[in-house]
DNA sequence: GCTAATATGTCATGAAAATGTAACATTTCA
DNA sequence: TGAAATGTTACATTTTCATGACATATTAGC
């Protein structure tokens, strides 16, 4: 399967862990997991799954606060949380939806309807505000289908690129360092070469120009800004 | 950069702290040390750092004890904190201190690693609030964009000119000195020679100028105070 | 499971831009 | 007018970028 989604799971419980993590390998999902919320954190922010099933009862009532957080900062308010709780009362519901929380499924479950939701929830989300092709005079860049497409012929480009272009279309008109960038493509705390931005760039830039007719160069789309970083903007430089 | 970020490092261990601090300083941050719980409170509250380098294995248990604290009380609850750990076998503890912690490293740790994350963790809690851009007549500073444009059109500048620029433009109708100039827009503890200044304050004029169009010419907002410095201001000389 | 094809990250190198300084020109004002 | 202050220019040096080459890692196809 090409793109393999990646589920993070926060429970405490080494069994439940256990429990989902075969469910969602079955399912076609690859999932990491987590004990605690500091670690979820830290893995969130690390590796940006592409979802994370967050049990509700984490010693100290941290699940919630870890919900409310991860909804709360910029860089992680777009990944889906699904919330399990053994409680099946309205309070409890009513609080997460507070949070931002997407689903909810109550235990005991069965992988069969975690499994469900999990994939209901990745539709919705990827399916309301990232599915819509973003377009940008004839670049297009389609997410439903993973491909990127300039005057209706197809760009040729690695994922890498892909995710950086996504990534500036999504963010346009606004300068970021390498170090954003990195945060942002890569995930953070991940320690590579400032430079590596500066060749991805570079190749991101170079599959535009090689698609790009005769008329505007698109990537010139992509601004250099000495000092500072790069730029995804519509604007002459 | 004008304002260095100053992280409180709290660790009981001479040997760490002064380990922490060299690669601090080396990466451009400035510290500071506390050795207690105690003496690192007084130090927050007093001095505010933009970050705490915490030890949770401070005698006594009292690291957790003050991550707690610091995230519960409103006055310091924004200021991330890193704690230092000595390993995971201690998972029981660990999970007792979900507090909010912004992020975690693990003893032995790398100077490199522990400032790359030091370095996400500040651009995730400061990176947010950008400011919003500044206008005089038809020139526009955007900070999002790192641009300058008039009449929307692009205005051509180094990276020293924009931040003079914009210092400017955030501290219009008074004057300065150029020792207080190179404070500002090159950082204190920086030596240049008073005529450096000048030569810049004239590389903005230029640009200013030839991005003007044959109304007014927007040079003449920076303004010679002869025998104190330069000034901007939108009234006539 | 194995091999070929892709993709990725790092480095070295050269080019381009930015910077600080000194020297010189010009303006200002007593 | 002339000394002090400021403006301007040229240039050597430093910093920052772009890019091709390469070694490694990953993926796809068989």
């Amino acid at each position: 399967m090409t793109n393999e989604q990646t589920i993070l799971i926060v429970d405490d419980e080494a069994a439940i862990r256990d429990m989902i993590g075969i469910a969602l390998d079955t399912a076609g999902f690859s999932s990491m997991t987590a004990e605690t919320a500091l670690e979820a954190h830290v893995n969130i922010v690390d590796r940006r799954p592409d979802l994370v099933l967050l049990d509700w009862m984490l010693p100290g009532g941290s699940g919630i606060e870890l919900a409310r957080r991860l909804k709360r900062e910029e860089l992680t308010a777009d990944i889906p949380i699904i919330m399990l709780t053994a409680k099946t009362s309205e309070d409890n519901k009513v609080q997460g939806l507070d949070v931002g929380v997407d689903d909810y499924v109550t235990k005991p479950f069965s992988p069969r309807e975690l499994v469900a939701r999990i994939k209901a929830v990745l539709r919705r989300s990827t399916g309301n505000l990232r599915d819509k092709p973003i377009r940008v005079f004839d670049l297009e860049l389609d997410p439903a289908s993973h491909r990127v497409t300039l005057d209706d012929h197809a760009v040729d480009m690695g994922p890498t690129e892909y995710r950086l272009l996504n990534f500036f279309m999504t963010h346009p008109e606004k300068v970021f360092s390498r170090d954003h960038i990195q945060d942002q493509v890569w995930g953070a705390n991940v320690y590579l070469e400032e430079r590596t931005v500066d060749v991805h760039i570079g190749r991101l830039r170079k599959a535009l120009t090689s698609a790009s007719g005769p008329g505007i160069n698109y990537a010139g789309l992509i601004q250099t800004v000495r000092g500072a970083g790069y730029r995804f903007s519509t604007r002459p430089d």
